[in-house]
DNA sequence: AAGACGAAAGTGGTTGA
DNA sequence: TCAACAACTTTCGTCTT
């Protein structure tokens, strides 16, 4: 077993072939190949450097073969050169001071090149801002992407001259969140930015015309799994419920309609269907709307989808 | 007593002239 | 730019469990 195991070792040190020791370790091919003969001596070697997942940061500082991926919400994508604040060379020895006197004037005008114009220290603000309000809003990953995403297209399309970084980063926000399927209400956005839900609407019907994004209208459905699990209910309700929006969709009862008013009263009869009954009040308050209209829509889906409640 | 129901008046946003 | 309009909210009184 260990003899099997030593190949996929790379402990070796001499070429069978020629005896010479000059091995050189090829990773981008993942070869080990004599240099003397060129014999491939292993191949199909595994790249045993440092990955970039850290779980700490003692980890952090070893997991440095690759860097981090490329992302949108750091406003030079993380692909910026940064420049050692410590003076030591590759091998870890200290530099002459010479050097580092000329060392440390690079890493002034690096700094001062990372954030240049006022464009770059816009996107800064900008993107640090989204990060606050999608932390705020617990978004994914993905929609905070395409939310920088739209930013960017934005400053780019010149749009937001005249306009506050501050509404238009919300704005974005809304819109990833639409296009990704996981809708927050203007509402929800505006309790945690600075900008009123006019505005956010407003800039967010802006930048959907200049960008020309086509999200289709908000789907009630997209709001049951995040209602329910916020009134912990169990997924028959919420299999249920999207059942009753499909039907109700499809009779245009949706149409017109808020979508989470539509979607609080699908939710409602499906708690009392499947016996995980809530009150009115409690859904009335998760989903934002009030109960006089969790009640009207909830008259018009029973009535119209000739659903019996017992 | 809590929840469900409904009427009536008020509010903010869209639409069409 | 303004008025009409539908959806939604607020408020409050009544009915049901």
């Amino acid at each position: 077993m260990l003899d099997n195991e030593s190949d996929y070792l790379e402990n070796v040190n001499m070429c069978p072939e020629c005896g010479s020791s000059k091995l050189v370790k090829d990773y981008q091919r993942a070869e080990i190949i004599c240099f003397n003969c060129g014999l491939v001596i292993r191949s199909k070697i595994i790249d045993s450097g440092p990955e970039w997942r850290a779980f700490d940061s003692e980890q952090a500082e070893k997991r440095v073969r690759a860097g981090s991926p490329s992302t949108l919400t750091i406003h030079d994508k993380g692909l910026t050169t940064m420049i050692d604040w410590r003076n030591k060379d590759s091998f870890g020895n200290d530099i002459n001071p010479k050097k580092r006197a000329q060392i440390s004037r690079l890493r002034k005008w690096q700094r001062r090149i990372r954030i240049s114009d006022a464009t770059e220290r816009n996107l800064a603000l900008a993107l640090s801002e989204m990060d606050r309000i999608s932390s705020h809003l617990g978004l994914s990953r993905n929609v905070r992407e395409a939310a920088a995403m739209l930013y960017r297209q934005a400053v780019n399309q010149r749009l937001i001259r005249g306009r506050s970084i501050e509404g238009v980063t919300a704005a974005a926000i809304y819109a990833a969140c639409r296009k990704c399927k996981v809708p927050r209400t203007l509402d929800e956005i505006a309790s945690v930015s600075q900008v009123s839900k006019k505005d956010i609407g407003r800039g967010y019907r802006f930048i959907a015309r200049e960008l020309d994004i086509k999200v289709p209208p908000t789907n009630p459905i997209d709001y049951i799994p995040r209602f329910s699990s916020e009134l912990k209910l169990n997924g028959n309700v919420q299999t249920r419920a999207i059942e009753i929006l499909k039907r109700a969709i499809n009779i245009g009862l949706t149409s017109g309609r808020g979508p989470t008013g539509v979607a609080a009263a699908a939710l409602y009869i499906a708690s009392v269907l499947e016996n995980e009954r809530r009150t009115q009040r409690d859904i009335a308050e998760v989903t934002h709307v009030t109960e006089v209209t969790v009640r009207n829509r909830y008259k018009e889906l029973i009535e119209l989808l000739k659903l019996d409640i017992t």
